[in-house]
DNA sequence: TAAAAATCTTGATGCAGATCAGTTTTTTAT
DNA sequence: ATAAAAAACTGATCTGCATCAAGATTTTTA
């Protein structure tokens, strides 16, 4: 299946970007800023609609989406400390490339686009923090297009399990807030598959479920799937 | 299917970026590039190398794809006055996160990626112009994602024509430099799917195919096998 | 605490599209 | 001009996975 380091869905924290600004830069995105809490299964934001905000995702949990009927198709997840709708902001586009919705209780800050904009268009060490951001984005978004178009059924859910142990949750066990159909749409396959495929997982001990609880117990095998597709 | 306007493969040509530059900064980049000839089928980079170059594609047709066997994958085709390689650049990274190769004879301008990182980061403007054509590629390639894992054969190939006659050939009738095996990694399916649907196409009046020249007849029907997937 | 709704689970069936195994046509090399 | 290699094409077969239909379990609501 060849080396592919990130078949991951999930952005990791871009930490400090906004400690490149000047007082007076943070002062103004301060000041055109307002923080927002959304509940689970509510929309932050919504594909096609004007794009006025960035959004900043200061706690929860968020997917990154587009919608299809009759499933949608997640692009990335998002993590607490990360910027989301990024993408959104090129000259001669005004509307979100995606839909935002938490799977968890969230709080966002809402930054006003045409302020960022413009102190990206003046602070070059910040808008170059910016591209590494937005590159990165781009490299998880290249591995995870190869994923749901090249391996089957058995490489994308072993992908999805370690990913999020991995990057989400960081432990071998974690309590997943995600329903089946959301894994579903995650992997690109369909909620019935999802669970026969976490069944066989199961019974082969690679994992132990019970519940909304998941324990990868054989990391090596679950590696071995991921790569043979 | 819904409203994507981006199922397609092409980048448009980004045209002006080099205008933000100072002469200084022009010279510069002038003093570290070299012009470089490549044939077809040759390899301008190759994935997962140490990326050292961004590419100003000066002249020629590539494509720009992750590697896989049996099938490549094709992200984005990209022609002339383009930069390729962008998102490859950030902090962290320092491989190619895709290779990219001529579908035909073509010219390539290759900048030192130091030289252009340290304008980014010294030129906001340029940097904040970057930042719209990655955000444009993006844009593209999530178009592109959903159309790859939710659109079918007959979609997906109409796509592609489309695609090709409105944002390469600017025509409805154009001589593909394409083999069937390169629509096939193209639209992400096989050879003979390739070559069954176009006959299909052919046999619907949907296009005229003289060996190597194809030529739209029905854009309207097109259209809607499009949208329905 | 019962009823309703949502989610999860299982087996049976169907089909889109890959794969395979050829033949024919076109291109390239000598 | 002719042989060899590559690309284009065709039909038959096979299979991974979705879809459907029904039931069990959990969660939510009243």
């Amino acid at each position: 299946m060849g080396p592919y380091p990130n078949s991951c869905v999930v952005r990791t924290p871009e930490g400090t970007c906004f400690d490149l600004l000047s007082e007076e830069e943070k002062k103004l995105l301060d000041d055109n800023m307002v923080e927002v809490f959304y509940k689970k299964g509510e929309i932050i934001c919504k594909q096609g609609s004007f794009a006025s905000k960035i959004i900043f995702l200061a706690e929860g949990l968020v997917k990154v989406y587009l919608e299809g009927s009759p499933k949608n198709l997640v692009l990335t997840i998002t993590p607490k400390n990360n910027l989301v709708g990024l993408p959104s902001i090129f000259e001669g586009n005004n509307t979100f490339l995606y839909s935002v919705s938490p799977y968890v209780d969230s709080w966002a800050k809402l930054i006003d686009i045409n302020v960022f904009k413009q102190i990206l268009r003046q602070n070059a060490k910040f808008a170059s923090k910016i591209i590494d951001i937005l590159n990165e984005n781009t490299a998880q978004a290249y591995g995870r297009f190869f994923c749901l178009t090249r391996k089957q059924l058995h490489g994308r859910m072993s992908d999805i399990l370690m990913c999020l142990s991995e990057r989400i949750f960081k432990s071998l066990e974690y309590e997943l807030p995600l329903s089946r159909n959301d894994l579903a749409e995650l992997t690109g396959m369909s909620t019935e598959s999802v669970i026969r495929l976490m069944k066989e997982f199961k019974d082969d001990g690679l994992i132990e479920v019970s519940g909304k609880k998941i324990r990868i117990l054989d990391l090596q095998r679950m590696r071995k799937i991921s790569e043979v597709g």
